[in-house]
DNA sequence: CGAAATCGATAGCGGTCGCTACAGAAAGGG
DNA sequence: CCCTTTCTGTAGCGACCGCTATCGATTTCG
């Protein structure tokens, strides 16, 4: 008994069942999205899903995660990578162009649109959290090539940080209102002139 | 019988309905506002709302168009109304900082926010024009820039425009994430420098 | 082989959604 | 005055919401 597992195994894969989930919450965010699309879309019943993931609520929380760890994080590793933030940023605006008109998943960022117009505060909270937890990065980082003499002494990091989240979060809201990959790089090589 | 209405009047200002009503869906969005949450904070019950709005998706007609008429021209107006496309969005970007974080009413953009994530693509989309159209207005008066001189010859001017168009949607996200108008101020400064 | 454990499907819980039938209240017309 | 017209309040419609009790099916353990 020391073994695995006892009882009857789960039929569907779960992680396969967090990806259809992300789908679903990434077209029609977080409130728009009803348990009985997510039954529908991953294929299995209410208590099934309920089993496996307690409630919509936690069942979000993990398909967050798994979004951070996949699509959130080409922010983060430039700004890690690069030697300049203005060089993290021209990458980070490039390839979010890139991402956000990807057509093997649903347009813009998750965390950006899922939670607008929520009546669940909570939800409307957590993302808010990390769209800002974004934004300190970007300042830390501004901030370091401050120090370093990389940009300019008289530099607005906090400002100059928002104005870069600012023109991402336009950036989503355009891919969901139709613009292709080509449009958006247009927009990020104009973003870019505003930079340092 | 030729004179005015009979039968008992209206009880209540269906002007000032309206203007409730609208910082509803300007608060919640469209989805997230539901029919109590609208009879409650106009004070009145649901058979006069429908009686004199028709239905959820009429009053909302109704209030985008009120709110376009109050909240929504001041870029077409400074479009209209400055030497050239460059003072325009100067002003646009300066008045949007003011707007959108006006504490008379719920931060942001309406037409940007408030059919975010609804199951009514009809809603979706009628708001989605509007911001399109708004895109055409900037786009043109860039092209007539072009064509005076006032702007480079070599402008990409639709990709100018969305450039443009997404800073104000980023700054409208901003706002309601908490951004004060001194920061969105300075996110302007900061977007206008990458103007030709 | 049972026995124990876990899963899945049906069916339905209480609550809220947008919306409305109905009856009484409040006005003008004769 | 009574009659017609229009509005308001109560009360509730069918549909869907998130969620779950129940029970037969399917698996491992002894």
């Amino acid at each position: 008994m020391v073994t695995g597992q006892r009882g009857r195994p789960r039929s569907f894969d779960r992680d396969a069942a967090l990806d259809k989930a992300m789908t679903a919450f990434w077209e029609r965010g977080y409130e728009a999205t009803s348990i009985s699309d997510l039954t529908a879309s991953i294929g299995i019943g209410a208590p099934s899903l309920y089993a496996a993931f307690g409630d919509k609520r936690k069942l979000f929380d993990e398909v967050v995660v798994v979004y951070g760890s996949r699509y959130g994080e080409f922010a983060g590793v430039a700004l890690a990578e690069e030697p300049t933030a203005r060089a993290a940023v021209e990458r980070i605006l490039r390839e979010a162009a890139e991402i956000y008109t990807d057509p093997a998943h649903p347009p813009g960022c998750m965390v950006i649109s899922a939670a607008i117009n929520t009546t669940s505060e909570e939800v409307a909270q957590a993302l808010r959290e990390r769209r800002n937890a974004n934004l300190e990065l970007f300042e830390r980082r501004i901030r370091a090539d401050v120090a370093t003499g990389a940009l300019p002494a008289d530099t607005d990091a906090r400002a100059l940080a928002r104005y870069t989240g600012a023109v991402l979060q336009g950036m989503s809201q355009q891919s969901r209102d139709g613009a292709t990959r080509e449009e958006l790089e247009a927009v990020a090589e104009r973003a870019l002139l505003a930079w340092p």
